[in-house]
DNA sequence: AAGTTCTTATTAC
DNA sequence: CTAACGGTAATAAGAACTT
């Protein structure tokens, strides 16, 4: 039986509630992320409007280069308490959008027990395949839009197909290009649905790196695979139409597992269920110091609190660990880690202490480099 | 030779 | 001097190690 699935994304989530929260923002460039510093600061920008993209910023770029681009922006510090409970309100009522649950033995199989999967703050899909119809999913995605504007008073974008994958493309196909934007403060607010017979149509001009699974590093090696066999305008983007010239046996050998779900996905392909079911399985904690240091007082300070930290998070979740690893960035982004697996799981904070200071220890005897970011991960059960 | 551990690389939000 | 690049988490692959 053919599945229709939703996905949901809040345009520029975190910047759009800032927006709302502060309307004397309107139409200026709003930018989320770390504080800039007169243009000296370490962070990345998290999330920014659409006014901010017309100076060619985005997600993940360097604030200090943001700052460049666009000076008199408004830079807001993250306010995660914020966002989340905006997040909670939102799915609520993306979860009235659902059937209620039936109590029944064959849950999984009934047609119409309630599946959806919230994948972050501002993500989510809904399996809607009990709609049975594109036009009636259609109708769900305008009154959810509709709702979530009304009660929360911000936009996001629907994409609807019949898998994850088209779904998540869908979505992201959206949202106009950022150039495009106006200073009126319009919003993305898109809405796009691929039925199963334009599947085909839609991923073939697609960018490979359009792929969820494909960033740079990959692009980059099929790109490289594709050149050798045919020549191609350097500079030219790879499409996924091209993607499809490497057979199955060529993408495993280049690219291993990935290169398997690679060769499905440039064909539409994806059975991925739409579940709730996700188990944490590591915690951690990392800092990035204000300059690059070899002060063990400073050094210190911060790896006690990063060890206090996540011995609390054991503690309130009453979980176990095993494994310990510390991660160390030296000068120039030189990034190692260093692990420790003991003989049985464990919630001792005392042993997490002292396994974690060891690894530390280590790290400041072998490399003589100042230390730019610490860190501290534990696998947990 | 097989299983476990350690380390790095890549991706995504 | 030329790049600038956070925090959290998952997954994969291969090397290194035990048994």
């Amino acid at each position: 039986m053919e599945r229709i699935v939703l996905h949901i994304d809040m345009d520029y989530f975190f910047a759009q509630i800032e927006e709302r929260e502060n309307p004397q923002f309107k139409g200026k460039p709003v930018v989320v992320g770390a504080d800039p510093k007169g243009g000296k600061g370490r962070g990345v920008v998290s999330t920014c409007n659409y006014t901010a993209r017309k100076y060619g910023i985005h997600s993940a770029m360097p604030i200090s280069k943001a700052y460049e681009l666009c000076p008199e922006a408004i830079f807001l510090p993250v306010n995660m308490q914020l966002y989340q409970k905006v997040s909670e309100k939102i799915m609520e009522i993306i979860k009235k959008y659902l059937p209620r649950s039936i109590p029944s033995e064959s849950e999984g199989l009934l047609r119409g027990s309630p599946k959806w999967e919230i994948t972050s703050l501002d993500e989510a899909y809904l399996d809607i395949s009990f709609l049975n119809s594109y036009k009636k999913a259609e109708n769900l995605a305008e009154k959810l839009k509709k709702e979530i504007l009304e009660k929360e008073k911000l936009t996001c974008t629907v994409g609807i197909g019949p898998n994850k994958l088209i779904a998540k493309i869908a979505a992201e196909k959206a949202k106009p290009r950022s150039e495009l934007r106006s200073t009126t403060g319009a919003k993305p607010n898109g809405l796009l649905i691929i039925k199963p017979n334009q599947v085909k149509k839609f991923l073939e001009p697609l960018d490979i790196e359009d792929l969820p699974g494909i960033g740079p590093k990959t692009g980059m090696r099929i790109a490289q695979s594709l050149s050798l066999r045919s020549r191609h305008y350097a500079n030219a983007p790879i499409r996924i139409r091209d993607l499809k010239k490497l057979s199955k046996k060529e993408l495993v050998e280049l690219l291993g597992r990935v290169g398997e779900t690679l060769y499905e996905r440039a064909r539409g392909i994806d059975e991925e269920p739409v579940t709730s079911e996700e188990i944490i399985k590591s915690i951690g904690k990392e800092h990035t110091f204000e300059k690059d240091t070899r002060d063990p007082e400073i050094i210190f300070s911060k790896f006690d609190e990063i060890i206090k930290e996540i011995g609390q998070e054991l503690f309130l979740t009453n979980l176990y660990f095993r494994t310990i690893t510390v991660i160390c960035r030296f000068t120039g982004f030189e990034t190692h880690t260093k692990s420790k697996t003991l003989e049985k799981t464990t919630r001792d904070s005392e042993i997490l202490e002292k396994e974690a200071k060891k690894l530390l220890l280590k790290f400041l005897l072998e490399n003589p480099k100042l230390i730019r970011l610490i860190g501290l991960r534990v696998k947990i059960f």
